[in-house]
DNA sequence: CGGCGTATTGACGCACCTCAAGGTAAGTGG
DNA sequence: CCACTTACCTTGAGGTGCGTCAATACGCCG
């Protein structure tokens, strides 16, 4: 929990907090109302925001650096289910679930960040306001759209498919240049992201080559992109609105 | 789209449709008011609601029967994504997307059913109703759940695992005694809805013997329904509440 | 009877996982 | 400066779960 000491409200120290799809529609006067509930919190990376199990209590805004959602499992094995970039939220999921809830996996900072903290009563309390309901109700299908699209992918695509996607759809959400660019994560933590061993990773990267993409370290070079949107939609579900899924897709990475 | 006859109101034809958990809370004038905008319509088995590709116009209640959601790819494989009973509804996701979408997958008609059809605007001012907008979040937010529930599932389990869990809560889901029971669909659909093939299906049948669950021709014998949730929990990543991971996976079948 | 829908079983292949062995680069301590 | 560790990535060999293809069997209906 962050500190008890007096703290700027969060619309004085990130003034793009009002900008957010959130708030987007809500009166002045009210967001002012708002955000006064909010805590801020800065966390170094490699720190826990939560851990998988703990009571949901709060409502997270990431409003610099980007959090890992990690999943582990009894027997040791760990899935990165999401990547929250800096203007996103967590917990919006949980928070109307009826009945206390646990999280289902841990945060931990990616690099480091600052954290903005609502209680999760209040976030039941702001969907009170028309506006706000709306776009959490635009916000949470969108979502829903991501996993059921994340869901097919992984069955109708292979790794080396699937990595491609991401890559074609990375230097896009991240704003680089989609023909070169470097890699913003890790490869490990990627194939953590995908769902793939490292060593699949690495199998996958290179036979990337013969389908148009170029992976050196962690250079990225997409030589044709319209040859690689072919090798993805090979089996794809949909085939005519693949690049519509694909941005979905690439937005996993980044639900609002 | 249903006839444009007279019908009758929904509300007179189907009582209970007052009773859905989207209703919930709503003041019954309001609610006569929405209600009125509804149409009805009988859809005979194996007929489509609509296709997958279609635009998405429409918001629509299960009032009878129950209708299988089939993603077809173009090199014609296809996945039952999901399984709508009676009570539930069809549509939510897509219908607060901004700008126009596609349906994802086609509805079709499992049995005899009846369905009550609303303008998709319809649901958008319903959601002005801040009970019918709240009702709407823990749905979706809901449904989420089990999206992601779902892939952890996929990602952690077997094949057989998946099949002992889901036949688990299949019982239960539809009301049957829970240690002997028919099933309630075709083996090859609930194949389809597991994501997995008829051949791997049938091979896990036999091999789920040995695990506390024998399946003869369509009767199914939980004989030690305590071993096969050991079994089921073996991998899967949250052992302490996997028994609630299962009823809310199990309810993907139910999504309301 | 033949045709059809449904289910089972076997043989085989493939994509990915697993385990093990390097290999490179950056950081640390002597 | 070099030896050592640590983090991260790559490569190879082998295993496995499930898909794929093909054959067979059973019940149902015209």
């Amino acid at each position: 929990m962050p500190t008890s000491r007096d703290l700027p409200a969060p619309q004085q120290a990130f003034p793009d907090i009002i900008h957010m799809p959130l708030f987007r529609g809500v009166n002045h006067l009210e967001l002012e109302s708002l955000l006064h509930h909010g805590k801020i919190q800065y966390l170094p990376r490699r720190k826990h925001l939560f851990r998988q199990g703990d009571p949901v209590d709060y409502f997270y805004i990431v409003c610099s650096g980007s959090i890992q959602l990690l999943r582990e499992t009894p027997d040791g094995r760990s899935h990165t289910s999401d990547i929250i970039l800096k203007g996103k939220t967590l917990g919006k999921t949980e928070i109307f679930k009826s009945g206390g809830s646990r999280q289902q996996s841990s945060a931990i900072a990616l690099e480091d960040s600052i954290i903005v903290w609502f209680p999760a009563e209040w976030l039941k309390n702001a969907a009170r306001n028309q506006a706000v309901a709306l776009n959490l109700l635009m916000s949470l299908s969108h979502y829903s759209r991501t996993l059921e699209i994340e869901a097919v992918h992984k069955r109708t695509m292979t790794a080396s498919q699937q990595m491609a996607c991401f890559l074609l759809r990375l230097g896009e959400v991240h704003g680089l240049d989609v023909h070169h660019f470097e890699l913003p994560y890790s490869k490990a933590l990627i194939a953590s992201r995908l769902g793939i061993e490292r060593e699949t990773f690495s199998r996958c990267a290179s036979s990337l080559k013969q389908h148009g993409i170029e992976v050196q370290d962690a250079k990225i070079v997409v030589h044709d992109s319209a040859r690689v949107q072919r090798y993805i939609c090979e089996c794809c579900s949909a085939r005519e609105d693949c690049t519509a899924h694909q941005k979905l897709a690439a937005k996993v990475l980044a639900v609002a």
